[in-house]
DNA sequence: CTGTTAGCGCTTTCAC
DNA sequence: GTGAAAGCGCTAACAG
């Protein structure tokens, strides 16, 4: 146990432990930055009084004094208790994490007001960089802070009217390739599941679910589109409207897995045979009974790499300003249970 | 969009803002705080003048003045990807960031090793306070920021060998609870799964569970007792070894969510009816088609509850120091299916 | 109403 | 080897 500060609340200084060594600070920042221009009788008195007083370099003066950044990268996503940006926090963390850099996570409950202003503050508190998934539309508050020199990347959803470097999912190929494994399996009466346009990630699987259908010669009931939900109990409800419909689709493609998971709910509830795919995989997505195809990629790789490319940022600024750089990662398909066709009484287990 | 900055990478100060302006630093600082005395002719060109430049204050330079921290409360957790943990931060997020302080996330994968690194390390950049999910058992390093005047708010675990706030989960309760119903349902043949013994919600649950088998005249068989596994596939092959047993337990009470999904894997591939009670709600665990009862309790409110305990240190340092606080939320028991009695068919679906 | 001085804790530069 | 001075960006405290 060290001993205790000499008035509780004040922190020792490093010109506390000069005084108490009898050396300059001058001196103690020496032994402290491994210098080796001090004699190593000096060292061992600052040791001994930098462990008597319990001191702690102050990295904020520090920082300050050397000019650049905080160590600290800004991470900006709408929900954190969605796994998919949990993980996605653990590979930004895990990758600026090992070059001494610390993440410092901002949640928006997605809203744009609160990411301009989570925004504002990381860059007032001169974060060496933002990582962050766009909220909505308007992103002007990223540009500003692009403009100011403080590196943006976008994860999961593109810039808007602004350069900067991006990492995304293959929305639209996942789409197309979950759409057609649906219509292979013998399905045209196809519905849609899925966000708010304000979602880039929506826009761009709605629009591979409209190029499959379209290509495969399917034309989209409309009443069997439903952009919206975000939540699993929106999804289920939406989802149950469809099953209620008339004619109701004998699949549906889910564009996230809160939506995926909405829909499995509904349909166990009816009790009907209803062909699943889904973007996103999610636990226990194999045990559900049901047959079940996702889309699955991996999240963490997305914070990995929007880590990696702001490091590049951070790095290289001596390279010049090399263009945006856009990373696209690939999704994969997997199936659970034995998909099967259309029909009155479906694929139900 | 901004004027770009005189050179790249250099920022605006509040300098760069008073000479813009034609007045002194002093004056800029008014403006941006907000103070009344300035004439409104001033206060205006001080405010052209930090849009032209597209300056921005330094909070970093600005706490280091004022001698208060860094607005910064850190938040150590040993693993964010699990859902449990997320939500914590979420909760512990939620609350400080009403007050205007941002949350610093350090991920420990489960080692002491870096969980004292990160103390250290947000020791150093002066954060308000710390919330921690301590790992293990060592905590000195948790002892030593507290004494050097850094809060220390301990999540799910309480504080040893140093006095902190803490708040828990009744973990000794929810376990009694468990075992409980189990034994209603007349089961003598109960085992047990969970995380090593260098967990303390593990030690907690399992002595609650051996009391309560104790207390109603059940000797626990030691072979039943699995202390170890910390994720899903640890546990599914744990619960798969006790199943094989020549005579298998008929019950299992899982000390986790991960053990308690790995144990239900295990059972559904055994085809086997054994009833299942764990700890910890987790998504779609009512759509397991298996009769299943859970100890719930909100890991949101763990957070919150940490974020108030930390906040009430942070603002009243002025009332003393009151004795080190305790919260314990309370679990409740939630039905999965309908449970069964014990029998070589099972209570399976 | 506005400006000057001084200094938060640290470190670079230049002396000794 | 060691120290003195100056300053990173900002703001109390005291002038004027």
């Amino acid at each position: 146990m060290p001993e205790t500060a000499n008035s509780p609340g004040t922190r020792p200084t490093l010109r506390d432990v000069a005084r108490h060594a009898g050396v300059s600070a001058m001196t103690v920042t020496r032994v402290l930055r491994d210098d080796d221009r001090v004699s190593a009788a000096t060292r061992e008195r600052v040791l001994a009084s930098v462990a008597a007083l319990g001191y702690r370099p102050n990295t904020v003066a520090r920082s300050l004094r050397l000019g650049h950044g905080s160590g600290l990268v800004g991470l900006v996503v709408t929900n954190l208790a969605n796994p998919f940006y949990s993980r996605l926090a653990l590979g930004v963390d895990g990758v600026v994490g090992a070059h001494g850099l610390k993440t410092v996570i901002g949640n928006t409950r997605q809203s744009v007001e609160n990411e301009r202003d989570l925004v504002a503050d990381l860059v007032a508190r001169r974060v060496d960089g933002i990582v962050v998934v766009p909220a909505g539309g308007d992103q002007r508050h990223l540009a500003q802070a692009a403009a100011q020199g403080v590196p943006v990347v976008c994860a999961s959803r593109p810039p808007m009217g602004f350069a900067a470097d991006h990492v995304l999912v293959d929305d639209h190929g996942g789409a197309v390739e979950a759409t057609e494994r649906l219509l292979a399996l013998g399905h045209r009466a196809v519905g849609y599941l899925g966000p708010p346009a304000s979602v880039h990630t929506s826009v761009e699987r709605l629009r591979g679910y409209r190029e499959t259908l379209a290509a495969a010669g399917v034309t989209v009931d409309e009443r069997y589109v439903r952009q919206g939900p975000v939540d699993v109990a929106g999804a289920e409800e939406a989802a149950g409207e469809l099953l209620a419909l008339p004619e109701p689709p004998t699949a549906l493609f889910c564009s996230n897995n809160r939506n995926t998971i909405g829909a499995f709910r509904a349909v166990r509830r009816a009790g009907r045979g209803v062909a699943l795919a889904g973007f996103d995989d999610f636990e226990l997505a194999d045990m559900l009974g049901l047959p079940l195809s996702v889309q699955s990629y991996d999240s963490d790789e997305l914070g990995r790499e929007a880590g990696r490319l702001l490091l590049d940022r951070l790095r290289g600024p001596a390279t010049g300003a090399p263009g945006p750089r856009r990373v696209v990662l690939p999704t994969r398909a997997i199936q659970y249970g034995e998909p099967g066709p259309p029909g009155p009484a479906g694929p139900a287990g």
